[in-house]
DNA sequence: ACTTTTTGACCGGAA
DNA sequence: CTTCCGGTCAAAAAG
Protein backbone atom coordinates (compact mmCIF):
# COMPACT_ATOMS: atom_id res chain seq x y z
CA UNK A 1 0.00 0.00 0.00
CA UNK A 2 3.04 2.23 -0.20
CA UNK A 3 2.56 3.08 -3.63
CA UNK A 4 -1.19 4.68 -2.72
CA UNK A 5 -0.04 6.80 0.08
CA UNK A 6 2.74 8.83 -2.43
CA UNK A 7 -0.42 8.81 -4.95
CA UNK A 8 -3.42 11.15 -3.72
CA UNK A 9 -5.56 12.28 -5.96
CA UNK A 10 -8.42 13.13 -3.69
CA UNK A 11 -8.23 14.33 -0.07
CA UNK A 12 -8.95 11.28 2.39
CA UNK A 13 -11.47 13.49 4.22
CA UNK A 14 -13.52 10.26 4.64
CA UNK A 15 -13.59 11.05 8.28
CA UNK A 16 -14.42 14.51 7.69
CA UNK A 17 -17.92 14.45 7.31
CA UNK A 18 -17.98 18.56 7.21
CA UNK A 19 -16.11 17.99 3.88
CA UNK A 20 -18.86 20.86 2.44
CA UNK A 21 -17.23 22.86 4.98
CA UNK A 22 -13.98 22.50 3.87
CA UNK A 23 -14.49 23.24 0.25
CA UNK A 24 -16.78 25.86 0.79
CA UNK A 25 -15.01 28.26 -1.20
CA UNK A 26 -14.66 25.97 -3.69
CA UNK A 27 -18.66 25.78 -3.98
CA UNK A 28 -18.95 28.93 -3.94
CA UNK A 29 -16.39 29.25 -7.01
CA UNK A 30 -18.12 26.46 -8.80
CA UNK A 31 -21.63 27.74 -7.63
CA UNK A 32 -20.89 31.72 -9.12
CA UNK A 33 -19.52 30.07 -11.94
CA UNK A 34 -22.03 27.35 -12.87
CA UNK A 35 -24.79 28.97 -11.10
CA UNK A 36 -26.29 25.74 -10.77
CA UNK A 37 -26.01 23.69 -7.84
CA UNK A 38 -28.05 24.14 -4.48
CA UNK A 39 -28.31 27.57 -4.87
CA UNK A 40 -30.34 29.62 -7.58
CA UNK A 41 -28.55 33.31 -7.43
CA UNK A 42 -26.13 33.61 -9.37
CA UNK A 43 -23.88 36.69 -8.81
CA UNK A 44 -26.54 37.08 -5.93
CA UNK A 45 -25.40 37.43 -2.04
CA UNK A 46 -26.98 34.06 -1.47
CA UNK A 47 -25.07 31.31 -0.90
CA UNK A 48 -25.31 27.87 -0.02
CA UNK A 49 -29.08 27.25 1.58
CA UNK A 50 -29.95 23.95 2.60
CA UNK A 51 -32.78 23.03 5.29
CA UNK A 52 -30.51 20.52 7.17
CA UNK A 53 -29.69 23.00 10.11
CA UNK A 54 -30.86 21.08 12.98
CA UNK A 55 -30.02 23.62 16.02
CA UNK A 56 -32.39 26.33 14.77
CA UNK A 57 -34.17 26.17 11.57
CA UNK A 58 -33.32 28.85 9.78
CA UNK A 59 -35.41 31.39 7.74
CA UNK A 60 -34.48 29.90 4.07
CA UNK A 61 -36.19 32.83 2.56
CA UNK A 62 -33.16 34.74 3.29
CA UNK A 63 -29.79 33.48 4.01
CA UNK A 64 -27.91 36.85 4.01
CA UNK A 65 -30.32 38.52 6.51
CA UNK A 66 -31.09 35.09 8.14
CA UNK A 67 -28.29 35.56 10.60
CA UNK A 68 -28.12 37.35 13.82
CA UNK A 69 -25.97 37.58 16.69
CA UNK A 70 -26.84 37.80 19.91
CA UNK A 71 -23.86 39.42 21.85
CA UNK A 72 -23.27 37.15 25.09
CA UNK A 73 -20.50 39.28 26.85
CA UNK A 74 -19.24 37.14 29.88
CA UNK A 75 -17.47 39.34 32.16
CA UNK A 76 -17.03 36.88 34.49
CA UNK A 77 -14.84 34.95 32.29
CA UNK A 78 -11.67 36.60 31.48
CA UNK A 79 -10.94 39.85 30.30
CA UNK A 80 -12.12 40.09 27.02
CA UNK A 81 -14.57 37.44 25.90
CA UNK A 82 -17.27 38.08 23.44
CA UNK A 83 -19.70 35.35 22.82
CA UNK A 84 -22.24 35.96 19.68
CA UNK A 85 -24.49 33.72 19.19
CA UNK A 86 -26.00 33.77 16.15
CA UNK A 87 -29.93 33.60 16.34
CA UNK A 88 -31.87 34.02 13.05
CA UNK A 89 -35.06 34.82 14.67
CA UNK A 90 -33.88 37.94 15.63
CA UNK A 91 -32.38 38.83 12.70
CA UNK A 92 -35.41 39.88 11.47
CA UNK A 93 -35.15 42.81 13.90
CA UNK A 94 -31.55 43.07 12.34
CA UNK A 95 -31.76 44.29 8.62
CA UNK A 96 -28.87 45.66 8.81
CA UNK A 97 -26.45 42.72 9.51
CA UNK A 98 -24.24 43.90 6.93
CA UNK A 99 -21.41 42.87 8.63
CA UNK A 100 -22.96 39.21 8.19
CA UNK A 101 -23.58 39.80 5.04
CA UNK A 102 -19.58 39.65 4.53
CA UNK A 103 -19.08 36.81 6.09
CA UNK A 104 -21.36 34.45 4.13
CA UNK A 105 -20.08 36.32 0.84
CA UNK A 106 -16.92 35.87 -0.64
CA UNK A 107 -15.37 38.73 0.02
CA UNK A 108 -12.43 38.20 -2.79
CA UNK A 109 -14.22 35.08 -4.47
CA UNK A 110 -12.07 32.76 -2.96
CA UNK A 111 -10.94 33.36 0.58
CA UNK A 112 -12.44 35.12 3.51
CA UNK A 113 -9.20 37.01 4.66
CA UNK A 114 -11.29 40.16 5.40
CA UNK A 115 -14.20 39.20 7.48
CA UNK A 116 -17.13 41.28 8.99
CA UNK A 117 -14.82 42.84 11.39
CA UNK A 118 -12.75 44.45 8.83
CA UNK A 119 -9.97 42.89 10.46
CA UNK A 120 -7.19 39.71 8.95
CA UNK A 121 -7.96 36.26 9.78
CA UNK A 122 -5.79 33.19 9.62
CA UNK A 123 -7.25 30.16 10.40
CA UNK A 124 -4.90 27.61 12.18
CA UNK A 125 -7.36 24.93 13.26
CA UNK A 126 -10.79 23.35 12.90
CA UNK A 127 -12.22 21.19 15.76
CA UNK A 128 -15.44 19.10 16.00
CA UNK A 129 -16.50 20.12 19.56
CA UNK A 130 -18.99 17.77 20.97
CA UNK A 131 -21.56 20.88 22.26
CA UNK A 132 -21.99 21.74 18.45
CA UNK A 133 -23.04 19.89 16.04
CA UNK A 134 -20.89 21.99 13.45
CA UNK A 135 -17.02 22.44 12.98
CA UNK A 136 -15.65 25.02 14.93
CA UNK A 137 -12.95 26.92 13.00
CA UNK A 138 -9.85 28.80 15.23
CA UNK A 139 -8.72 32.15 13.23
CA UNK A 140 -6.00 33.94 14.70
CA UNK A 141 -5.34 37.83 13.60
CA UNK A 142 -2.70 38.05 11.02
CA UNK A 143 -0.96 40.84 12.78
CA UNK A 144 1.68 39.84 14.72
CA UNK A 145 1.16 42.06 17.68
CA UNK A 146 -2.56 41.59 17.68
CA UNK A 147 -3.48 38.12 20.58
CA UNK A 148 -6.63 38.32 18.84
CA UNK A 149 -7.97 34.74 18.06
CA UNK A 150 -11.81 33.79 16.99
CA UNK A 151 -13.57 30.82 17.38
CA UNK A 152 -16.31 30.41 14.40
CA UNK A 153 -18.82 27.71 14.48
CA UNK A 154 -20.30 27.30 10.78
CA UNK A 155 -23.22 25.06 9.64
CA UNK A 156 -23.13 22.89 7.08
CA UNK A 157 -24.65 25.49 5.01
CA UNK A 158 -21.95 28.03 5.28
CA UNK A 159 -23.89 29.76 8.25
CA UNK A 160 -22.42 31.14 11.28
CA UNK A 161 -23.42 29.47 14.04
CA UNK A 162 -21.36 30.96 17.08
CA UNK A 163 -18.60 33.48 16.56
CA UNK A 164 -16.72 34.05 20.00
CA UNK A 165 -13.74 36.39 20.25
CA UNK A 166 -10.80 36.50 23.05
CA UNK A 167 -8.49 38.79 23.41
CA UNK A 168 -8.67 42.74 21.79
CA UNK A 169 -6.61 43.89 18.60
CA UNK A 170 -3.81 46.11 19.30
CA UNK A 171 -4.14 48.03 16.27
CA UNK A 172 -6.22 49.79 14.18
CA UNK A 173 -8.26 47.84 11.34
CA UNK A 174 -6.60 47.18 7.84
CA UNK A 175 -7.38 49.30 5.08
CA UNK A 176 -10.10 47.31 3.37
CA UNK A 177 -9.15 46.12 -0.43
CA UNK A 178 -12.31 46.97 -1.54
CA UNK A 179 -12.83 50.57 -3.07
CA UNK A 180 -15.62 53.06 -1.13
CA UNK A 181 -17.55 54.57 -3.83
CA UNK A 182 -20.94 53.03 -3.81
CA UNK A 183 -20.03 49.65 -3.42
CA UNK A 184 -19.14 50.55 -0.24
CA UNK A 185 -22.34 52.11 0.69
CA UNK A 186 -24.27 49.40 -0.46
CA UNK A 187 -22.29 46.22 1.35
CA UNK A 188 -19.78 47.72 3.22
CA UNK A 189 -17.25 46.07 6.49
CA UNK A 190 -17.92 48.24 9.52
CA UNK A 191 -15.33 50.67 8.68
CA UNK A 192 -16.70 52.43 11.73
CA UNK A 193 -14.73 50.33 14.49
CA UNK A 194 -13.15 53.39 15.76
CA UNK A 195 -10.03 51.51 14.90
CA UNK A 196 -8.92 50.82 18.60
CA UNK A 197 -10.23 47.51 19.50
CA UNK A 198 -12.54 44.66 19.16
CA UNK A 199 -15.05 47.24 19.88
CA UNK A 200 -15.53 47.05 16.10
CA UNK A 201 -17.27 43.97 15.83
CA UNK A 202 -19.06 44.88 19.48
CA UNK A 203 -20.50 47.80 17.64
CA UNK A 204 -21.78 46.25 14.59
CA UNK A 205 -23.84 43.54 16.63
CA UNK A 206 -24.19 45.75 19.76
CA UNK A 207 -25.73 48.54 17.53
CA UNK A 208 -28.10 45.61 15.99
C1' DA B 1 7.18 31.97 -4.67
C1' DC B 2 4.14 33.32 -1.07
C1' DT B 3 0.16 33.11 1.76
C1' DT B 4 -3.70 30.76 3.42
C1' DT B 5 -6.32 26.69 4.14
C1' DT B 6 -6.80 21.99 5.47
C1' DT B 7 -6.13 17.99 8.46
C1' DG B 8 -4.11 14.93 11.80
C1' DA B 9 -1.65 14.62 15.97
C1' DC B 10 -0.21 16.30 20.44
C1' DC B 11 -0.68 18.69 24.85
C1' DG B 12 -2.98 20.61 28.72
C1' DG B 13 -6.85 21.31 31.63
C1' DA B 14 -11.11 19.93 33.66
C1' DA B 15 -14.34 16.56 35.30
C1' DC C 1 -5.60 8.70 38.60
C1' DT C 2 -7.88 8.16 34.29
C1' DT C 3 -10.57 9.75 30.61
C1' DC C 4 -12.53 13.21 27.61
C1' DC C 5 -12.59 17.53 25.21
C1' DG C 6 -10.86 21.76 23.62
C1' DG C 7 -7.26 24.24 21.71
C1' DT C 8 -2.97 24.70 19.29
C1' DC C 9 0.95 23.32 16.23
C1' DA C 10 2.98 21.71 12.30
C1' DA C 11 3.28 19.62 7.56
C1' DA C 12 1.24 19.35 3.13
C1' DA C 13 -1.67 21.02 -0.55
C1' DA C 14 -4.08 24.51 -3.14
C1' DG C 15 -4.84 28.97 -5.00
Amino acid sequence: MQSQEKITPVKPVASRPFSSFTSFSKLLKDFTATGSATISSPGETVIVRRPKVTRFAPPPSDLSAGIAATMLQDAGLDTTHEKMVIDPEQVVSCDQMTAFHDINKPIHGVKNRLSYDGYNWRKYGQKQVKGSEFPRSYYKCTHPTCPVKRKVETTVDGQIAEIVYNGEHNHPQPHPPKKPASLASTEVVVPDAHGSNDAGAESQLGGC
